[in-house]
DNA sequence: GTCTATAACGAGATAGAC
DNA sequence: GTCTATCTCGTTATAGAC
């Protein structure tokens, strides 16, 4: 069948990015992953390129769905990132967001994937600025942060962190704690007393004027 | 002679992930970038993949040698995102980080590519943690936060954004510019007066027993 | 140390049988 | 829609002249 193929392909070429990276992925290799013929690639999708875009905007589109409901039933920047040590944990067997930093390198040098893999990335950036305006707009802080900027600031980094791990394990289990234990300090600092805020009011307004 | 010869090559292998990212990157484009013959690739590195470790430790090198006087003048938070930016900038025209990023890419299948790709970027670890450390050495916040690990979280979030830039700009500059307010509010909070430190000590025990 | 030539193979892509 | 066969080119790597 003409969709299962297609089907097929598609994640036989999420298979063959997982496994040898984008710099090892050609149509031979999706189609071995695929168990499908070689040429049927070109067949359906044209070109390697072409495949590989609609693959990665398939692979992120799971991913979000999945996440999604998730994302929106967090009440606190600690849930937030443990939604966040939920999908790293998921990652490591499933390995969407490692397709998506491949993606993201390949880019880098070719304008139809730069602009089919932006498009994915900001499937992300949705439903975790909706996050953090949730968990921000009865803070104090609200009218001072932006919340479109810092959800595709986390974004990027968690990409990023995901490449350390491929190659730093410790190093990234490291980083994650650090970020985590920033985030505990964050939300005792979010849940000061009115005296506090009305200092720390103060000292930003000076500095704002200043 | 042969010492200019390996400096070509090295170069060249840097000017082609550049240009062509770790998937385009060949022994003849490596050669054409450095304008020698394509087998002297193999007469002084062996294999391509030891040429591609031995630029990128190169690279990074180079680039944290220059960095790192500046990182460590730095005397709070904001200096340190400014360098942050600094090394941004110029890293438009560089391109070295993007060239860690590609390496990094390209390591996520590779053993041997993992172990000097992690080598490389653990040289950025030891001055960007002395600079965090110097930094907090005088606040209360000190205890609280590891300093390793962030200053494994803030490499990795780097070339995260990094990526990010190159197939979203805007996005980018918005979420750099997130970060920097963030910043300026960490700044403020850490100079808080005695009363609201007592206070975050206390909810911070509060929180630790509980 | 540097060159040319070449072996051996995998790449993208297509033609044409079925 | 799927297959085999094939073209053309780029790939790593080596042999051997200079």
């Amino acid at each position: 069948m003409a969709e299962d193929t297609r089907q097929r392909l598609i994640d036989g070429t999420l298979d063959a990015i997982r496994r040898h990276g984008i710099a090892g992925t050609s149509a031979r290799t999706i189609a071995t992953a695929a168990g499908v013929n070689q040429a049927l690639v070109f067949y359906h999708f044209g070109t390697v390129h072409d495949l590989l875009k609609a693959a990665s905007l398939a692979a992120t589109e799971a991913r979000v769905a999945a996440f999604r409901n998730r994302l929106a039933a967090v009440t606190s920047l600690r849930e937030l990132l443990a939604v966040g040590r939920e999908l790293h944990a998921e990652e490591r067997t499933l390995g969407n967001v490692a397709v998506l930093a491949q993606m993201l390198a390949g880019a880098q040098t070719d304008p139809q994937l730069a602009a089919a893999t932006a498009g994915a990335l900001r499937l992300w950036f949705a439903p975790i600025e909706q996050a953090l305006a949730r968990l921000l707009d009865s803070s104090p802080l609200a009218e001072l942060l932006d919340t479109r900027g810092l959800a595709r600031a986390a974004s990027a980094a968690f990409i990023g962190l995901e490449l350390f791990e491929g190659v730093d394990p410790d190093g990234a289990a490291q980083a994650l704690d650090a970020v985590e234990r920033l985030a505990i300090l964050a939300e005792v600092v979010d849940d000061l007393g009115p005296v506090a805020r009305r200092t720390l009011r103060a000292k930003l307004k000076r500095r704002d004027t200043g």
